[in-house]
DNA sequence: CCCTCTCCTTGGAACGCTCCAAAATACCGG
DNA sequence: CCGGTATTTTGGAGCGTTCCAAGGAGAGGG
């Protein structure tokens, strides 16, 4: 409204102090006198001050800022693992810059840039694509922690995970448990999650003496892809009794694909994803699925992130949480067994 | 690596020019020799040097940086918006600074506070908890656009919604249209949006001179909420043909609500939602729905912010755009047609 | 060869705040 | 009422940029 925001010379003048008390007063340093205090309290007030976080931060270097990138948002545990991370920053009293790189790694590599030239204390990579090197480089100028994807490893990184080979173990005993010998796996790409799963998935069906059953297909981690794989695999061999596939959001494709080729889940067929996205908790879709603590995993994230700040030069570690079989409508035992 | 980070003045003495040419050349002013120019570049390369963002901001009273608020993030509607209002921030080569309320009033104000203090130059309010009046507070100080909520108004501030009374009605007349009359509405709180649907629900019902059939049982947008209600609805009245519920996420509760009491969808009964989730696109679910251009709403609220930014001291403006009908597999004409 | 006129380049003053050493004031016992 | 100590308060020097008025250096004209 007024011409000008107040500065806190302008606090001052009108409580007749200097800005230097101003500044100790308002920021609630024991050594102002109530008097003071209490008049710089009301000229600030009446001016309607606020302090400029700009100016602050440029004069004690730290910019109680965190930046987070995180490429995608269409899959959502990123949000989950965003949300987790916030809160913690919040709680901590710093700010979050958020950027995405829209998968663009240029884009990516820019944002990056800019987030760092606002001199964030930290960063938190969600969801990325560039390459181990890339991030190796931001991180030697900034602490940085890496969620989601194994295998980056540097002398300012953590990285926080969940063990994908005992998940994906997990997931391939439940279906043996429940007596499924013809178990096809529908695939999520290159990345190393998806990696781990799939070679986990053939480690598990050859100790089983399942060789001759393995089927793999490839999806991309999304939905469409899982329904493509899917379709695929019900047209061109024969109907396993069980598939596993390497996210929840891709296995929402494979429960579309084979309700649309008349098989029904989990009675001809038993469904399997991974990540423990919310929506697979509806009960209109009741995903059996192995559940990673995605918030846990975010705020983990943020607390590690805290730590190295807080001086300790701990070299680059990764967490590793576990994660955990939640068995819900779409698995069950293969049909035969009841023939 | 090295000690401090590289200033302009470093820069300018390795280059063996004052800061001022380093600033002009940096930033690409076209009246620097060449000869200048290449060289500030390259003793900028060789010395890592990052251009301090805090400083440039202070000194050109511009933060580049716009504010969202975000309340939750488990009802997907939400990230959807920002993730609109995201891609056009960073087109403009502004930052984004995230903050979320979760869901206390106090700590949402308090957020907010901390993003004007960070001298962001727009406002984004994509969900809050705040009052009207707060925000008009808000909005004093800084160009501010609300999204998703109708009735703000105020000098400052924009709003961005689709036409909740267009979507409401046109929900009703799918249902008529199919042939139902026993309709039943899950409402969804005391929010505009939830209070106009519900009410064009009545009216649609009255006008049709269905006043007798008209049942409403309060869910509260979440999943949960609409499962409660819908068993409720189911045990205490006669059943209903059809059900609108107040937004998607409800009406997934809805739907597994009607499952598990043995009705089948959309045989026995039809569902039709509100505001168009992508989860309700999965063929696993195939909601039909009222669907809110939720990627372009975000976009254009940002947009909209911009156009304000640029001095134009346009008055508060509501953009309010169609929602849309999107038929899919839970809705149908009721059973006893058939009968 | 001097004088303008362009082009480039420069030092210094902001920007709004924090920090620090030093100054001012208050308080206390004798 | 004094010296000394404890408590408050203050001016000034940054923080790393941008902006601006003014300085220097060639170039072209007379």
């Amino acid at each position: 409204m007024s011409d000008k925001k107040p500065t806190i010379h302008d606090v001052a003048a009108r409580a007749g102090v200097s800005k230097s008390l101003v500044s100790l007063a308002l920021r609630g340093s024991s050594k102002v006198s109530d008097a003071s205090r209490e008049s710089i309290e009301r000229a600030a007030a009446e001016l309607g001050y606020r302090p400029n976080a700009t100016a602050r931060s440029l004069a004690d270097r730290r910019s109680r800022t965190i930046g987070i990138n995180m490429a995608e948002i269409d899959n959502p545990i990123f949000p989950q693992m965003l949300s987790g991370a916030h809160a913690v920053i919040r709680e901590r009293g710093y700010n979050t810059m958020l950027v995405s790189g829209e998968r663009d790694p240029l884009v990516e590599f820019g944002e990056l840039t800019k987030l760092l030239e606002f001199q964030v204390e930290g960063l938190i990579l969600i969801s990325h694509r560039m390459s181990g090197s890339t991030i190796r480089s931001l991180a030697s100028d900034v602490p940085t922690v890496v969620l989601t994807l194994r295998g980056i490893n540097g002398p300012g990184i953590d990285s926080v995970t969940s063990d994908d080979e005992a998940g994906a173990r997990m997931a391939m005993r439940h279906l043996f448990d429940l007596g499924h010998t013809a178990i096809a796996h529908i695939s999520g790409g290159s990345l190393e999650p998806s990696v781990v799963r799939e070679r986990i998935y053939r480690e598990e069906m050859t100790a089983a003496g399942l060789e001759a059953e393995i089927s793999v297909y490839s999806g991309d981690l999304t939905n469409e892809g899982g329904l493509r794989a899917t379709r695929e695999l019900l047209s061109t061999s024969k109907t396993p009794t069980a598939i596993f596939a390497s996210n929840d959001i891709s296995a929402l494709g494979v429960m579309s694909a084979c309700l649309e080729h008349g098989l029904s889940v989990p009675d001809d067929v038993s469904i399997i994803g991974y990540d423990g996205v919310t929506i697979g908790a509806l009960r209109s879709i009741s995903l059996t699925t192995i559940s990673q603590p995605l918030n846990t995993m975010g705020a983990l994230a943020a607390e590690r992130l805290f730590d190295r700040m807080d001086g300790k030069k701990i070299k680059g570690r990764s967490i590793v949480l576990e994660p955990e079989l939640v068995v819900r409508g779409t698995t069950a035992p293969p049909a035969d067994l009841h023939r």
